[in-house]
DNA sequence: CTAAATTCTGTACCCGGTTCATCTATGAAC
DNA sequence: GTTCATAGATGAACCGGGTACAGAATTTAG
């Protein structure tokens, strides 16, 4: 197994990915081609939409995280609360320089921005159905999108680089005692 | 003032708005191409861009609500969450048959229903903007996310059918109690 | 009536994305 | 090593949303 077929398609998909990033990072998303991109990777247009299903797919197929999996395959005595928080307490401690220039292509574009959202909402969807294993449906997506929500601001906040662990022990305070005081 | 050259505006306008929506209640609004719109219009694609700047704009110009509004409006004795509850209980009550049109061609189109997210975005950032003046920042952001994605997740089931008073209750309920509980 | 400011129009273009027919390279069988 | 089916790559033509530009038409002001 592995055949040189396969290799080769790993490779190709690595080089278009390597040389898009490389040509964001040096001039904005929306400056980029996608022709320019495919020329530099040496590769047919067609090509490279086989790959990757859309533009800003070469930058958000890395962000996807995995929420969904992360509440399913929690301890037995978290919440569900707690087992997004933790993940975002790590958020916190991210910041590796890759991390840096990604944070800064996807905020210097309007059109990837719009993107993550949409992301997002596949996350809620995913994160609704496993909560639905434990609350009413209707419950489990009124949760997801709430939680949802505030992982969203909290990234928000991470790629302004003012995410602190305060913001996020405040952000899940929220989430558990509700808005009754404010 | 209201001179000869505002009113013919506002009537082509209102002719381009009327004209797309019948052709997306037709067809739906990916089968309808926007030179098709300004045919039937009888102006320019040019023209047609002048007064609404995409072609999803021509549905959702007409589905903006003034969350920030009603909750900077609101009387002295209601809280932020009541604000919003009252309106989402009025929402219950809609179904205009043109509303349902409405729905239909929103809920027929991925490109819409994105288009919508961001929509809710820009609404979303108008909440924190009038929150922040009783919170501290990343408190009112916070907020402004969960009760969005709370306005969101009702109408999403309201484009199903399935919005109810109790779906409303139950929604507002956890928003000012939190998850302890679940 | 004339002149200036605005708006509309057609045309040509850019870019993301797809279709199609064709060609090349791979892997398997003999 | 040759043959052959097939996956995958290719270029070119195309589509639709959106913009730039230059010029024509029209409202408004003097």
């Amino acid at each position: 197994m592995a055949g040189l077929r396969e290799r080769k398609k790993e490779q190709t998909r690595c080089r278009i990915e390597q040389v898009a990033m490389r040509l964001f990072a040096e001039r904005g998303f929306d400056d980029v081609t996608v022709n320019e991109i495919a020329e530099a990777a040496e590769v047919a247009k067609v090509t490279l939409f086989k790959y990757f299903p859309s533009k800003e797919a070469l930058v958000l197929d890395g962000v996807k995280e995995d929420f969904a999996g992360i509440v399913a395959a929690r301890q037995d005595d978290r919440s569900v609360v707690d087992a997004v928080r933790d993940h975002c307490a790590l958020m916190v401690r991210a910041d590796a320089p890759e991390v840096a220039t990604l944070v800064r292509i996807i905020s210097g574009s309007p059109a990837l921005l719009v993107g993550l959202q949409a992301v997002q909402a596949g996350q809620r969807a995913e994160l609704a159905a496993v909560l639905a294993a434990e609350q009413d449906e209707i419950t489990a997506r009124l949760m997801a999108a709430q939680l949802m929500s505030t992982v969203t601001a909290l990234q928000e906040l991470f790629f302004e680089g003012r995410l602190t662990d305060d913001a996020v022990k405040r952000a899940f305070d929220l989430l558990e005692n509700g808005m009754r005081g404010h």
